[in-house]
This record gives structure tokens, sequence and C-alpha cells, in this order.
RNA sequence: CGCGGGAUGGAGCAGCUCGGAAGCUCGUCGGGCUCAUAACCCGAAGGUCGUUGGUUCAAAUCCAACUCCCGCAA
């Protein structure tokens, strides 16, 4: 059985590595176009591509897939899988041959954009990958294979790898089953769908009147991606990791501690150590190192 | 040619506008206090101020080029 894999982001790329390592038979791969990135806008090539070249798989990038279904229609696969790929299919592609999409949530819930984040940002315990058939509607198709797996206080990047992982080994079964016929599809309650939005840059900023846990959870959704930040004295500090120290603090909201060993700010029902951060034009240092070099900046407050 | 910020003992920063003897908070080492300590007190070591050239009696500081780092934007 041949696929044909349709992906761009991070995920995107450790599935297709993991259906590459288990020796599926990959036709080609569609990714989004080389975007202007970094410093001096240099034209960079989606993770995907820069895997699939790297090991010799045929690729593809297509700005809009409906204006390609001819050159599609040439390539030689049985099933289409969709790992988060960035582009709406247009119905054609979809009519064409069968397409079935990897979805790090438990659908309905967190359809859309952000699943892996907002589960991490709503303090959801438990969370998972869904594989469903691609339909019109976005994340609403009919669910072949659903897997839970369990929240470990992890940041997003590890979550992402863990759902990842265990997409690409969902996704080789769901193969297997379509081979053999045994593969079922049921119905989406879209009665209990959940829908989240993209994030932005502003949902970065971190809010000292909520509690610890929101706090250290918008911290482990966002800071390594869209990046966590506050403000202090009129410069943006970046927040990179931080954990909740209630239970050893006490100190009033908003406020940064008096105390040159730990970073420390208030919040609503305690305290969030800052263990990793960065100042406008530094690196990123350890909350110790940066209270170290802005010693002024004890009993101050954060807006 | 997208915009901007930075490089100062082991770490993080100040000093640069208005040139003129290297500073702060830590760390390290030694000593003291203490039942004890990551706390406190005393002392010490450690820097060709990113590189190269220029201006000057004199450059961390002004000028030029280069190298490396970072943020924004996308």
């Amino acid at each position: 059985m041949k696929i044909l894999f349709l992906g761009s982001s991070r995920f995107s790329k450790i599935v297709l590595q993991k259906l590459f390592l288990n020796n599926v038979d990959i036709s080609a791969v569609i990714t989004q176009p080389d975007k202007p990135s970094g410093r001096g806008h240099k034209l960079m090539p989606t993770e995907v591509k820069q895997f699939a070249l790297a090991n010799n798989i045929d690729v593809y990038t297509f700005d809009k897939v409906r204006l390609h279904m001819e050159e599609i229609k040439k390539i030689d696969y049985d099933v289409a899988v969709v790992a988060s790929f960035g582009q709406i299919l247009p119905q054609e592609f979809l009519d064409y041959k069968l397409a079935i999409n990897v979805h790090p949530s438990l659908l309905p819930k967190y359809r859309g954009a952000t699943p892996i984040q907002s589960a991490i940002l709503n303090g959801d315990k438990v969370t998972g990958v869904t594989i469903m058939k691609v339909a019109k509607e976005v994340d609403a198709g009919d669910i072949i294979l659903q897997r839970e797996v369990v929240l470990e206080d992890e940041y997003y990047l590890a979550l992402e790898e863990k759902l990842a992982t265990l997409g690409g080994e969902m996704t080789i079964e769901v193969l297997k089953s379509i081979e053999n016929g045994s593969v079922k599809f049921s119905p989406q309650d879209s009665g209990k769908a959940v829908l989240v939005s993209k994030i932005g840059k502003e949902d970065g900023k971190l809010d000292f009147s909520q509690t610890a846990t929101q706090i250290v959870n918008r911290v482990r959704a966002l800071a390594e991606e869209i990046g966590c930040f506050m403000v202090l004295e009129n410069k943006i500090i970046k927040v990179y990791i931080a954990c909740d120290v209630s239970d050893k603090f006490s100190v009033e909201q908003n406020k940064i501690m008096q105390n040159k060993k730990n970073f420390v700010v208030g919040c609503k029902d305690g305290a969030v150590e800052i263990l990793a951060c960065q100042a406008p034009s530094g690196k990123m240092v350890s909350g110790r190192d940066f209270i170290n070099g802005h010693n002024d900046i004890l009993g101050k407050t954060i807006l």
C-alpha cells in the first residue's frame, strides 16, 4: 500500500519519520512552500521538506493543493495521510482517494488549530490522538482509531513529540486495517465538539492575577513556540520555564520577591518561580542569573 | 540587501551621551560568627573591556571594518 503524505509542521515531521522508519511505502510528500524566515529573511523549507530531501523522498511544495490536482493524480498512491498540513483540502482531493488525518486530541474535543496547546492550557489530565477520515468540515470526519495519553506536566514540545510518535504508530495500524479491509468508521458526536482557534502573541502574556497553576500551564503550553512574557519596567521579559512554589514562598500578587537566590513572583493564590527567562537582546538565562544582573528589580511590580 | 539590540574577570549586569586609574550582584578560594546553614561578617585571587585598524597626550568610552550572539517581523 502506497501513501501520499501531507504535512508541514514539526508534528508532521515526527509522524512522517515514524512511518518512514517503519518502512511504510511513501510515494511522495506534499508540504507548504518555503517561506522567508529568520534574520535576513532567508527562504526556509518546512521541517517536512528537509526530512524528505534528506531521505530521498519525492517532495512537492504546493501553495494551494486545489491548483495542483493534475500533478497529484499522476502520483501513484492508495491513501493520503494528512498531519498538520496547514491547508484546507479541496473536495476534489477528498473525493479522489481516501484521506486520513492524524489529529493530536480526543475528538470531538479540540477541533482546530491548537489542540495540543489547548489541552495543556486547560490543565487537562488526559489528551490523546485521533485518526479519522478527512471530511469537508475541519476535523469533523469519521473516527477510525483513538487512543488516550496521560499528561505528566510536560511542556509543549515534549507532549507534541509524544503525541506525534503515537500518531505515527496508530497510522501504521490504520493503514494495515485499510489494507485487510477491517477498518471501521464511527461518526463524531458533533454536539460535543470543542473548537480551538489559533493562538497569538498576546496570548503569551502572563497574568499574575491568575492562579499559580494557570500561569505554569500557560508557560508549559506556549513558552516554547509562541513565547510567554511579562512586562517589567517597560521591558519585555520572555519566560521559558516556571514552576509553582506556593508551598515555599509567600509573595504579594504581581510583586517580585526580595530574595537574591530565586526569581519568584506572587500571584492570585501563591507564587511562581521563574527558572529560565530572557531580557531584551540577551540570551536565555536562569532566574538566578537574571536576578544577579538585575538586582534592582527586587520588590518591583509586574504589570 | 526586512527592522533593531548586544559582546566588560567563571555567571548575569552597570559604565559609553560629556574620552583621563575596572564597578555592582553572585560564584570560587581563605578566615570569622553559629548547634548549624544556601544566612551574616572580614579578606583574596581572577579582566589584553569580541577582533583589527584609525583619531588622541590619553580609548571600555569617539570613528571604520570584521566575527559571533539575540529580539522583532515573516
